[in-house]
DNA sequence: GAGTGGTCTAGACCACTGT
DNA sequence: CAGTGGTCTAGACCACTCC
């Protein structure tokens, strides 16, 4: 015998409104105080059906304003082109190369409308990225963070975090410097700049529901998860030279791989 | 001000010693009843902490068993290099397209060890996917639905819908009919029945939280999210031989995407 | 049967929003 | 200031698990 809970009774009669378009974005339902005294319940289990709405992405719960219908966001698109692009532009002049990057190409913004910021540390490889890199422990790594919003907004579009082996960057000391960021090119020219051809990059993706600092960091609203991108780019010789990790807000990312077949 | 809530307190209390694994997988936390006592709060404030870990994905709440600290899931990889591997086999003899599928590389599982499930429907295409595929709204699509799961659990691994236009693979009969599933050598060996030559394969991967409906269908745990990878297959003549819709547990799959970027 | 978690009530108080 | 949502209490009852 299943048990019947009321407050997904209560969840049940309103999802369909909301879902079927009957209720628009925007629209705003009952009172909480209207709900109980409708569906013959108490106000904390009312509020125990609007949590479980809003934990699914389907309400926006404001206080004081009401809880209401959610508006989709639109989603920015991530092409696995980007590198090809990215690359292919590592090689044009200084002022092509400043001019526009991968993060106004994501967007569809401009470069002035973007604030961009960039951290870097140097790090002892411990057990765990060494054997990523294929170094020994104890090699010294670069961490850079970067984090990059627009500028009406205050949360970045995306929490990434890039690590390089340091030796292998350091015939160009500009690149040790996080002053230089943001780096005309991006980081497609910076391995250009040491001589590294890159040969590809392999993207392991997962999703989870977020960490409450990952809502303080991208100011996630309730009901959405975030899309983790754990990026290793390879050289031309299968070395490894850059290993990243991103974490994008899944309610308006969408990640767009294209996988190319060999002829018969 | 911000106001301080007390279900949070005791979620920020607990979650230390949870994450930074004081306490191990399947290790049982204190008694509800104990922690209200210890927070000096009501059983439903703790509840509601309890919640919010459960949401978060570091407990697993057993009714009757106490809480406990959630043991990871091991991923399967579904990895993109699956695509060129089944279409290499599509030209391969019966028996050894019989013998192992997708399926079976993805969880490493052997074909005797699964159920297969599959469904065709005609559905007359509306506007949408009659968009996707570019052709006219009504022309009739074949509409499949596949499930796989492993014999021992109840659960498929994912949900899967895959939309041909139907007069494209209407040469070779069997393939319209659902009691010729599972095909032996997937649906590239299908396409490659009718003489269709795939060309590639653009992933559209977003992430959402889980539906009521995706939790009954894929038995997911509370604190997780789903995967979903809009597939589109396109031919050497870049026209749309295949539309596809899968949905995986967010907690136990990874996609791989490898991306080679072209020689200077 | 003892101990666990899950839910519910009735009412209260506070915070936030908009008029 | 009126109306909204958010939280909390104290205690109760029930379902589930395991011994």
């Amino acid at each position: 015998m299943t048990l019947i809970r009321a407050y997904e009774v209560i969840a049940d009669d309103l999802r369909p409104s909301i879902r079927e378009g009957e209720r628009g974005p925007g629209d705003r339902l009952a009172a909480k105080a209207d709900l109980a005294r409708h569906h013959g319940r108490s106000v904390p289990t009312v509020q125990n059906a609007l949590r479980l709405l809003s934990d699914e992405g389907l309400i926006d719960r404001g206080h004081g304003r009401g809880n209401v219908v959610r508006r989709p966001r639109t989603p920015a698109v991530r092409d696995d082109s980007r590198y090809q692009w990215e690359e292919d532009r590592a090689r044009l002049p200084l002022a092509t190369r400043a001019a526009t990057g991968v993060t106004e190409r994501d967007t569809g913004l401009h470069a002035e409308a973007l604030v961009f910021h960039a951290q870097y540390r140097e790090v002892e490889a411990s057990a765990e990225p060494a054997g990523a890199f294929g170094v020994p422990a104890g090699t010294v790594l670069l961490r850079r963070a970067y984090r990059t919003r627009y500028s009406v907004e205050v949360a970045p579009f995306s929490l990434v975090t890039s690590g390089l082996v340091r030796d292998v960057i350091a015939a160009d000391p500009d690149l040790l410097d996080e002053a230089n960021e943001s780096w005309p090119g991006g980081s497609r020219h910076q391995l250009h700049t040491v001589g590294i051809e890159p040969g590809r990059v392999e993207a392991r993706v997962t999703a989870r529901p977020r960490t409450p600092e990952e809502v303080a960091a991208l100011d996630l609203p309730p009901g959405t998860s975030v899309i983790l991108l754990h990026g290793t780019s390879y050289d031309v010789d299968d070395r490894v030279v850059d290993v990243s990790h991103v974490t994008l807000p899944g309610d308006r990312t969408e990640l767009l791989f294209t996988t190319r077949l060999e002829r018969w």
